[in-house]
DNA sequence: CATGAATGAGCGTTCATTCAT
DNA sequence: GATGAATGAACGCTCATTCAT
């Protein structure tokens, strides 16, 4: 019984790694079922063994990639004393994610809102912002913490600001990706750089005295 | 002759409007050519008539919705002489602009570099980064009067400045749209006043002395 | 009324001239009614004044086609009073002809039993079939007139060997279109000197002591 | 293993076969995938996993007309000793191949330079083109053994000779398709009849002494 | 008469999904 | 459980033809 979960969830690993690995590259609606299972080595029906439809498959990579997020977030939050560096080391890990899961932002964020109900897929859709909503409170605590160190300002209602956060960061990431080419020719910066000063900018919106870098 | 044209201008116009509509609900990928002509209630052909592509098509909503958001956007602009009001509105005009062409924000910001270099669209997709770049500009040129005026922080770079503003605020439209009962369940806010408060959060980043809310 | 008349075929001639161009150019198949309109500078609808269909197009031209090669046989027979002068003028003419009119060929050899019976097609078949055996019957007369001169085999029954004579230049004329690079490449000849040869080839099949070419 | 093989090929040569019947009756142009689904008795979607294109389809009809006429000839030329009735051999074997391959006659010699560079596809036609050229060599022995027989002019260049055999008659087997009627009418003779008669004067082109009927 | 406008019917191709083995 | 085989339903696009003006 548990060996036969434990080879099920192999097998679902194995297609999800490719799976994600072609989304990725190609995006979700430009993969097909035939290159997820050309990918993963598995026969195409196969993939049907291991989840209802390709949308399921989708999902899990998205909550996948939630789940992963959350873990590098909370390791950023506890890394460091001093507020700032964590605040510096939350930042670099939800743009160094979003450069290693580019599927979970693109989905996430623009394709997940396609689904149209098909009772499942709201099941897998409600996993996804449940974990989104406990990255919110890890970060709603976060925030609470910079406020009772005195380095924050301290009205800010933390989900709201949370989530503000949150949203303005997804926008640069998503920017900086899409007018890289513009970011470099105009501003003279690499797409690191421009994520490091929205991440800078957005701290002197939330920091007392608007904030200053860390070292 | 002019008669021609205009009902020339009037097909386009309505089968933009169908497009647009659809491409608000599903999608610019999920809606069909067929879904368009129902909606627009012309025959599938027909469309081919005003339109030489689907892509054309898409293209043409990107364009005059980036035309009239800088049409909008000049307007708040000059619709004040206090920086301060001047902000709010350039921020309400953008939110209002993404309430009414949500298509020109998802293809926009989305779908946009799927296009593969087919003559015609180059020239398209230029078009619409050039009103893009237009729109940078104005914003830049907003944000120095705000530097003069001595509100805005005075080392910060415009363009960069622009672009992480406008990063920061679709990114809140996007949340905004995609978690609205979120955002109203647990925060009690509505979708209008958690932009509001978003662009508040913006302005304290760039304002001198942590910036203050207009009348 | 004669006026009216003489206008009608002015305008049946610029749309059959401006068609023949492209069908020379594209072949039948690959050249739309738009393309006639354009090049004939008619509007497409205004193409339906004058013609039943694109087939009717198809089969005038293949008739005055007909017409035309009738016509330079005729001149050619009549060229010469030594025979074979006349038969190397009658071929040469032939050749020049497809070099012309390809359409006539392509058309008149492999497209034109594509028709499915439509009343009046079939009568523009028959009109350009009446013509092709108003040649049969020049070149049967011109056949034995070289009986008759001593130069041709006499047991040679002349309708039959015109219609071979016929069968085995068009051949000639296109596997001399289609496989023009093999026999520049590998033969060392032009598509107008493998024409040649063929054409006194055929003569020897014909002429009493195995023919002899002309001057 | 071999089972899979040979049911893949079973299923590829049921659709090559209702093709081929299709091509014969309307042409590949105005055959459809649909039309070929239907006949075949498949989903038009399985014709896609047994072939790539419906190119691939006609190129493979081709390919394995010209195998099959390849091997026709061969036979044919070998079937006696006496080089006459070998020449008989081969015609009617030309002339049975044509009436039962309709396709590869119109596809082969007309359709053929449609085809635009597809990578594949230009493999499938060079196939074709290779043997084609075999069909050539095979019979330009065959000439130089008439030659060497004493039964042949020996001035002739046999490739140049094959070249315009082969084009003369395709030339009649397409005239007796396309005048059957005529034929039947105006020379009372069958279709076979009167390629037997074009198979006889062409040979009287090339044999010393103007050729003989063989028994 | 000439035409602008409109379209029905169709095209080759794709792909997520199903099902018998 | 794993899969080869099959397919229904679309998709973007084209074009000969019609018809009101």
């Amino acid at each position: 019984m548990s060996k036969k979960q434990a080879l099920t969830e192999f097998h679902r690993g194995s297609i999800l790694a490719a799976a994600e690995r072609l989304f990725a590259e190609k995006g979700t609606d430009k993969t097909t079922m035939d290159d997820i299972a050309r990918e993963a080595e598995y026969s195409k029906a196969t993939l049907y063994v291991y989840f209802q439809s390709k949308e399921e498959i989708i999902n899990a990579i998205l909550l996948s990639g939630m789940v992963l997020l959350k873990k590098k977030i909370q390791e950023a939050i506890e890394s460091h004393d001093d507020w700032y560096l964590s605040y510096d080391a939350v930042c670099r890990a939800i743009f160094r994610f979003y450069d290693e899961n580019p599927t979970s932002y693109d989905a996430a964020t623009v394709a997940m809102p396609l689904n149209q109900a098909s009772e499942e897929a709201q099941k897998g859709v409600a996993d996804i912002l449940r974990v989104s909503g406990e990255i919110d409170e890890e970060l709603a605590a976060f925030l609470a913490r910079g406020i009772e160190d005195g380095v924050i300002r301290s009205q800010l209602p933390p989900r709201e600001t949370v989530l503000l956060f949150w949203a303005a960061l997804s926008g640069m990431v998503h920017t900086a990706e899409l007018r890289e080419g513009y970011i470099g020719r105009t501003l003279g910066l690499s797409r690191g750089e421009f994520l490091r000063r929205g991440s800078q900018l957005f701290l002197s919106a939330i920091a007392k005295g608007g904030g200053h870098a860390p070292a």
